[in-house]
DNA sequence: TGCGTCATGTCAGCATCCTGACATAGTGTG
DNA sequence: CACACTATGTCAGGATGCTGACATGACGCA
Protein backbone atom coordinates (compact mmCIF):
# COMPACT_ATOMS: atom_id res chain seq x y z
CA UNK A 1 0.00 0.00 0.00
CA UNK A 2 1.15 3.55 0.71
CA UNK A 3 0.47 3.80 -3.09
CA UNK A 4 0.47 7.28 -4.83
CA UNK A 5 -1.42 10.00 -6.07
CA UNK A 6 -2.20 8.64 -8.96
CA UNK A 7 -3.34 10.63 -12.27
CA UNK A 8 -3.65 14.57 -11.09
CA UNK A 9 -6.95 14.57 -13.66
CA UNK A 10 -8.56 12.27 -11.51
CA UNK A 11 -7.07 14.30 -8.01
CA UNK A 12 -9.56 16.19 -6.19
CA UNK A 13 -6.58 18.28 -4.31
CA UNK A 14 -4.75 19.26 -8.11
CA UNK A 15 -8.46 20.54 -9.24
CA UNK A 16 -9.12 22.36 -6.38
CA UNK A 17 -5.93 23.80 -6.61
CA UNK A 18 -6.46 25.39 -10.52
CA UNK A 19 -10.05 25.96 -9.65
CA UNK A 20 -8.42 28.72 -6.77
CA UNK A 21 -5.91 30.05 -8.62
CA UNK A 22 -8.17 30.24 -11.86
CA UNK A 23 -10.32 32.16 -9.03
CA UNK A 24 -8.00 34.33 -7.41
CA UNK A 25 -6.30 35.05 -10.79
CA UNK A 26 -9.69 36.40 -12.38
CA UNK A 27 -10.81 38.80 -9.05
CA UNK A 28 -7.25 40.05 -9.14
CA UNK A 29 -7.60 41.42 -12.61
CA UNK A 30 -11.03 42.30 -12.13
CA UNK A 31 -10.08 44.57 -9.06
CA UNK A 32 -6.53 46.11 -10.25
CA UNK A 33 -8.35 48.50 -11.96
CA UNK A 34 -9.88 49.62 -8.20
CA UNK A 35 -6.48 49.73 -7.18
CA UNK A 36 -7.40 46.69 -4.46
CA UNK A 37 -6.06 43.63 -3.66
CA UNK A 38 -8.13 40.14 -3.23
CA UNK A 39 -6.76 40.09 0.21
CA UNK A 40 -8.32 43.68 0.06
CA UNK A 41 -11.15 43.05 -1.03
CA UNK A 42 -11.43 40.06 1.46
CA UNK A 43 -11.38 42.35 4.31
CA UNK A 44 -13.39 45.15 3.08
CA UNK A 45 -16.15 42.66 1.75
CA UNK A 46 -16.12 40.80 5.46
CA UNK A 47 -16.41 43.86 7.21
CA UNK A 48 -19.53 45.17 5.49
CA UNK A 49 -21.22 42.40 6.30
CA UNK A 50 -20.47 42.41 9.66
CA UNK A 51 -19.11 45.77 10.56
CA UNK A 52 -17.24 46.16 13.77
CA UNK A 53 -14.95 42.63 13.48
CA UNK A 54 -11.56 42.59 15.06
CA UNK A 55 -8.24 42.38 13.31
CA UNK A 56 -8.15 38.71 14.58
CA UNK A 57 -11.46 38.04 13.71
CA UNK A 58 -11.29 39.52 10.40
CA UNK A 59 -8.47 37.13 10.34
CA UNK A 60 -10.17 34.02 10.93
CA UNK A 61 -13.14 35.06 8.21
CA UNK A 62 -10.41 35.20 5.49
CA UNK A 63 -8.07 32.45 5.77
CA UNK A 64 -5.45 33.92 7.00
CA UNK A 65 -2.99 34.64 10.16
CA UNK A 66 -4.04 37.67 12.66
CA UNK A 67 -0.34 39.29 11.46
CA UNK A 68 -1.30 39.11 7.32
CA UNK A 69 -4.59 41.06 8.70
CA UNK A 70 -2.40 43.04 10.62
CA UNK A 71 -0.51 44.83 7.28
CA UNK A 72 -3.69 44.57 5.32
CA UNK A 73 -5.39 46.76 7.79
CA UNK A 74 -2.67 49.15 8.02
CA UNK A 75 -2.88 49.52 4.55
CA UNK A 76 -6.69 50.20 3.98
CA UNK A 77 -6.55 52.48 7.25
CA UNK A 78 -3.88 54.62 5.62
CA UNK A 79 -6.23 55.13 2.44
CA UNK A 80 -9.02 55.66 4.18
CA UNK A 81 -10.86 53.02 3.63
CA UNK A 82 -11.44 52.14 7.54
CA UNK A 83 -11.48 53.53 11.45
CA UNK A 84 -9.81 51.09 13.87
CA UNK A 85 -11.13 52.10 17.19
CA UNK A 86 -7.86 53.88 19.39
CA UNK A 87 -8.73 52.16 22.57
CA UNK A 88 -10.38 48.72 22.94
CA UNK A 89 -13.72 48.95 24.72
CA UNK A 90 -13.48 45.87 26.09
CA UNK A 91 -10.06 42.92 26.37
CA UNK A 92 -7.73 44.40 23.53
CA UNK A 93 -9.77 43.59 20.94
CA UNK A 94 -10.16 46.99 18.67
CA UNK A 95 -13.31 46.93 16.39
CA UNK A 96 -13.11 48.33 12.87
CA UNK A 97 -15.27 49.82 10.73
CA UNK A 98 -15.49 51.10 6.94
CA UNK A 99 -15.58 54.79 6.57
CA UNK A 100 -17.78 56.16 3.55
CA UNK A 101 -15.31 56.16 1.36
CA UNK A 102 -14.55 52.13 2.09
CA UNK A 103 -18.28 51.63 1.26
CA UNK A 104 -18.26 53.34 -1.68
CA UNK A 105 -15.01 51.29 -3.21
CA UNK A 106 -16.68 48.15 -1.71
CA UNK A 107 -20.06 48.15 -3.58
CA UNK A 108 -17.92 48.72 -6.63
CA UNK A 109 -15.69 45.64 -6.08
CA UNK A 110 -18.45 43.48 -4.89
CA UNK A 111 -19.95 43.92 -8.00
CA UNK A 112 -17.34 43.15 -9.84
CA UNK A 113 -16.56 39.78 -7.62
CA UNK A 114 -20.17 39.07 -8.06
CA UNK A 115 -19.80 38.94 -11.70
CA UNK A 116 -16.33 37.07 -11.86
CA UNK A 117 -18.34 34.53 -9.83
CA UNK A 118 -21.53 34.69 -11.50
CA UNK A 119 -19.29 33.83 -14.76
CA UNK A 120 -17.47 31.39 -13.04
CA UNK A 121 -20.83 29.50 -11.79
CA UNK A 122 -23.17 30.25 -14.72
CA UNK A 123 -22.83 26.41 -16.09
CA UNK A 124 -24.47 25.69 -12.76
CA UNK A 125 -28.21 25.31 -11.53
CA UNK A 126 -28.99 26.43 -8.32
CA UNK A 127 -29.13 22.86 -7.30
CA UNK A 128 -26.06 22.09 -8.56
CA UNK A 129 -24.16 25.32 -6.85
CA UNK A 130 -25.89 24.45 -3.52
CA UNK A 131 -24.31 20.86 -4.46
CA UNK A 132 -21.17 22.08 -5.02
CA UNK A 133 -20.67 24.27 -2.16
CA UNK A 134 -21.72 21.32 0.48
CA UNK A 135 -19.52 18.90 -1.11
CA UNK A 136 -16.52 21.89 -0.74
CA UNK A 137 -17.91 22.28 2.76
CA UNK A 138 -17.68 18.28 3.58
CA UNK A 139 -13.85 18.43 2.42
CA UNK A 140 -13.01 21.29 4.81
CA UNK A 141 -14.81 19.74 7.69
CA UNK A 142 -13.42 16.72 6.85
CA UNK A 143 -9.61 18.07 6.82
CA UNK A 144 -9.77 20.56 9.88
CA UNK A 145 -11.71 18.66 12.35
CA UNK A 146 -11.19 15.21 12.87
CA UNK A 147 -7.81 14.22 13.76
CA UNK A 148 -7.66 10.46 13.10
CA UNK A 149 -10.74 8.18 13.51
CA UNK B 1 -28.70 46.25 -10.41
CA UNK B 2 -24.60 45.66 -10.00
CA UNK B 3 -25.71 43.57 -6.75
CA UNK B 4 -23.19 42.84 -4.58
CA UNK B 5 -22.12 39.39 -3.40
CA UNK B 6 -24.58 38.31 -0.91
CA UNK B 7 -24.09 35.60 1.92
CA UNK B 8 -20.83 34.34 2.23
CA UNK B 9 -21.69 31.22 3.57
CA UNK B 10 -23.66 30.98 -0.31
CA UNK B 11 -20.90 31.78 -2.08
CA UNK B 12 -19.00 29.41 -3.90
CA UNK B 13 -16.21 31.55 -4.26
CA UNK B 14 -15.39 31.81 -0.77
CA UNK B 15 -15.76 28.10 -0.23
CA UNK B 16 -13.25 27.68 -2.64
CA UNK B 17 -10.85 29.30 -1.17
CA UNK B 18 -11.96 27.97 2.13
CA UNK B 19 -11.50 24.67 1.15
CA UNK B 20 -8.16 25.34 -0.85
CA UNK B 21 -6.32 27.01 2.18
CA UNK B 22 -8.02 24.06 4.45
CA UNK B 23 -6.07 21.44 1.80
CA UNK B 24 -2.74 23.50 1.45
CA UNK B 25 -2.53 23.61 5.40
CA UNK B 26 -2.77 20.03 6.15
CA UNK B 27 -0.68 19.16 3.13
CA UNK B 28 2.11 21.35 4.20
CA UNK B 29 1.52 19.87 7.92
CA UNK B 30 2.05 16.49 6.27
CA UNK B 31 4.66 17.42 4.29
CA UNK B 32 6.82 19.08 6.78
CA UNK B 33 9.09 16.47 8.70
CA UNK B 34 9.91 15.65 4.89
CA UNK B 35 11.49 19.17 4.57
CA UNK B 36 9.35 19.83 1.40
CA UNK B 37 6.74 22.66 0.78
CA UNK B 38 3.97 22.31 -1.40
CA UNK B 39 5.28 24.06 -3.95
CA UNK B 40 8.61 22.06 -4.28
CA UNK B 41 6.04 19.01 -3.82
CA UNK B 42 3.74 19.97 -6.92
CA UNK B 43 6.72 19.92 -8.92
CA UNK B 44 8.02 16.79 -7.88
CA UNK B 45 4.82 14.66 -8.54
CA UNK B 46 4.45 16.62 -11.59
CA UNK B 47 8.03 15.27 -12.43
CA UNK B 48 7.92 12.23 -11.69
CA UNK B 49 4.93 11.39 -13.61
CA UNK B 50 6.26 13.09 -16.65
CA UNK B 51 9.65 12.94 -16.58
CA UNK B 52 11.52 15.44 -18.98
CA UNK B 53 9.20 19.00 -18.61
CA UNK B 54 10.92 21.92 -18.94
CA UNK B 55 10.69 25.01 -16.29
CA UNK B 56 8.12 26.40 -18.02
CA UNK B 57 5.92 23.37 -18.71
CA UNK B 58 6.24 22.42 -15.08
CA UNK B 59 5.04 26.31 -13.99
CA UNK B 60 1.93 26.03 -16.28
CA UNK B 61 1.19 22.84 -14.65
CA UNK B 62 1.36 23.78 -10.99
CA UNK B 63 -0.16 26.82 -11.77
CA UNK B 64 2.65 29.42 -10.48
CA UNK B 65 4.70 31.75 -12.84
CA UNK B 66 7.88 30.76 -14.48
CA UNK B 67 9.59 33.13 -12.20
CA UNK B 68 8.33 30.74 -9.12
CA UNK B 69 9.01 27.69 -10.74
CA UNK B 70 12.61 28.67 -11.21
CA UNK B 71 13.43 29.14 -7.40
CA UNK B 72 11.46 26.12 -6.82
CA UNK B 73 13.93 24.43 -9.31
CA UNK B 74 16.89 26.16 -7.98
CA UNK B 75 16.24 24.74 -4.29
CA UNK B 76 15.33 20.87 -5.18
CA UNK B 77 18.48 21.19 -8.12
CA UNK B 78 21.04 22.42 -4.97
CA UNK B 79 19.15 19.34 -2.58
CA UNK B 80 19.44 16.58 -5.21
CA UNK B 81 16.80 15.89 -5.87
CA UNK B 82 16.53 16.46 -9.75
CA UNK B 83 18.91 17.54 -12.67
CA UNK B 84 18.28 20.21 -15.31
CA UNK B 85 20.26 19.58 -18.70
CA UNK B 86 22.99 21.92 -18.92
CA UNK B 87 22.50 22.45 -22.37
CA UNK B 88 19.16 22.89 -24.38
CA UNK B 89 18.56 19.71 -26.69
CA UNK B 90 16.14 21.94 -28.73
CA UNK B 91 14.96 25.49 -29.02
CA UNK B 92 15.81 27.13 -24.65
CA UNK B 93 13.85 24.39 -23.08
CA UNK B 94 16.03 22.63 -20.39
CA UNK B 95 14.41 19.31 -19.71
CA UNK B 96 14.36 18.40 -16.37
CA UNK B 97 14.29 15.00 -14.09
CA UNK B 98 14.28 13.20 -10.84
CA UNK B 99 17.66 11.98 -8.99
CA UNK B 100 17.16 8.67 -7.69
CA UNK B 101 16.59 10.95 -4.22
CA UNK B 102 14.13 13.03 -5.65
CA UNK B 103 12.66 9.47 -6.67
CA UNK B 104 12.67 8.49 -3.17
CA UNK B 105 11.83 11.46 -1.17
CA UNK B 106 8.74 11.49 -3.57
CA UNK B 107 7.37 8.03 -3.04
CA UNK B 108 7.44 9.17 0.47
CA UNK B 109 5.85 12.24 -0.60
CA UNK B 110 3.44 10.95 -2.49
CA UNK B 111 1.85 8.83 0.34
CA UNK B 112 1.33 11.43 2.59
CA UNK B 113 -0.71 13.47 0.29
CA UNK B 114 -2.42 10.83 -1.05
CA UNK B 115 -3.33 10.27 2.77
CA UNK B 116 -4.68 13.99 2.83
CA UNK B 117 -6.53 13.80 -0.05
CA UNK B 118 -8.18 10.39 0.96
CA UNK B 119 -9.24 11.65 4.13
CA UNK B 120 -10.67 14.97 2.44
CA UNK B 121 -12.93 13.17 0.07
CA UNK B 122 -13.59 10.49 2.70
CA UNK B 123 -17.44 10.95 2.53
CA UNK B 124 -17.66 11.17 -1.14
CA UNK B 125 -18.52 8.30 -3.38
CA UNK B 126 -16.51 7.52 -6.41
CA UNK B 127 -19.46 8.86 -8.53
CA UNK B 128 -19.82 12.33 -5.89
CA UNK B 129 -16.27 12.80 -6.37
CA UNK B 130 -16.31 12.67 -10.25
CA UNK B 131 -18.87 14.98 -10.51
CA UNK B 132 -17.12 17.21 -8.25
CA UNK B 133 -14.00 17.34 -10.29
CA UNK B 134 -16.36 17.88 -13.36
CA UNK B 135 -17.90 20.90 -11.38
CA UNK B 136 -14.25 22.73 -10.36
CA UNK B 137 -13.50 21.82 -13.93
CA UNK B 138 -16.16 23.56 -15.28
CA UNK B 139 -15.61 26.26 -13.09
CA UNK B 140 -11.77 26.40 -14.04
CA UNK B 141 -13.12 26.41 -18.11
CA UNK B 142 -15.68 29.21 -17.59
CA UNK B 143 -13.07 31.38 -16.25
CA UNK B 144 -10.35 31.08 -17.85
CA UNK B 145 -11.90 30.71 -21.46
CA UNK B 146 -14.03 32.66 -23.04
CA UNK B 147 -13.85 36.74 -22.34
CA UNK B 148 -16.56 38.13 -23.10
CA UNK B 149 -18.48 35.71 -25.38
C1' DT C 1 17.89 36.94 -46.32
C1' DG C 2 15.81 39.88 -42.88
C1' DC C 3 12.17 40.94 -39.65
C1' DG C 4 8.40 40.20 -36.38
C1' DT C 5 6.52 37.08 -33.13
C1' DC C 6 6.61 33.71 -29.69
C1' DA C 7 8.46 30.71 -26.00
C1' DT C 8 11.98 30.11 -22.68
C1' DG C 9 15.39 31.15 -19.01
C1' DT C 10 16.81 34.48 -15.88
C1' DC C 11 17.44 38.77 -12.97
C1' DA C 12 15.48 42.46 -10.03
C1' DG C 13 11.95 44.46 -7.16
C1' DC C 14 7.73 44.32 -4.69
C1' DA C 15 3.67 42.39 -2.30
C1' DT C 16 1.86 38.88 0.40
C1' DC C 17 1.77 35.52 3.86
C1' DC C 18 3.89 32.63 7.05
C1' DT C 19 6.37 31.31 11.71
C1' DG C 20 8.30 32.90 15.94
C1' DA C 21 8.27 35.96 19.62
C1' DC C 22 6.77 39.37 23.00
C1' DA C 23 3.61 42.42 25.77
C1' DT C 24 -0.98 43.18 27.37
C1' DA C 25 -5.83 42.31 28.93
C1' DG C 26 -9.31 39.19 30.45
C1' DT C 27 -10.70 34.76 32.69
C1' DG C 28 -10.49 30.71 35.52
C1' DT C 29 -8.55 28.20 39.53
C1' DG C 30 -6.10 27.16 43.63
C1' DC D 1 -4.55 37.11 46.09
C1' DA D 2 -1.29 34.58 42.92
C1' DC D 3 -0.89 31.80 39.07
C1' DA D 4 -1.85 29.70 34.63
C1' DC D 5 -4.22 30.00 30.41
C1' DT D 6 -6.25 32.20 26.50
C1' DA D 7 -6.99 35.91 23.14
C1' DT D 8 -5.35 39.97 20.96
C1' DG D 9 -2.18 43.40 18.89
C1' DT D 10 2.30 44.07 17.24
C1' DC D 11 7.27 43.58 15.68
C1' DA D 12 10.93 40.97 13.20
C1' DG D 13 12.59 37.74 9.85
C1' DG D 14 12.12 34.65 6.13
C1' DA D 15 9.73 32.10 2.42
C1' DT D 16 6.93 32.35 -1.54
C1' DG D 17 4.77 34.24 -5.65
C1' DC D 18 3.87 37.97 -8.68
C1' DT D 19 4.92 41.76 -12.30
C1' DG D 20 8.25 43.83 -15.18
C1' DA D 21 12.14 43.46 -17.92
C1' DC D 22 15.81 41.60 -20.80
C1' DA D 23 18.43 38.28 -23.74
C1' DT D 24 18.31 34.22 -26.49
C1' DG D 25 16.73 30.59 -29.67
C1' DA D 26 13.08 28.87 -32.90
C1' DC D 27 9.67 29.77 -36.30
C1' DG D 28 6.75 32.01 -39.98
C1' DC D 29 6.45 35.31 -43.54
C1' DA D 30 7.65 38.66 -46.92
Amino acid sequence: MTQGVGDLDLSVGYALKQAAVALRTAMDAGLRPLGLSVSQYSCLELLGQRPGLSAAELARGTFVTRQSMHAVLLGLEERGLLERAAAAPQGRALPTQLTQAGREILAQASGIVAAVEGRMTAALSAAEKRRLLADLAGCVAALSGDREE
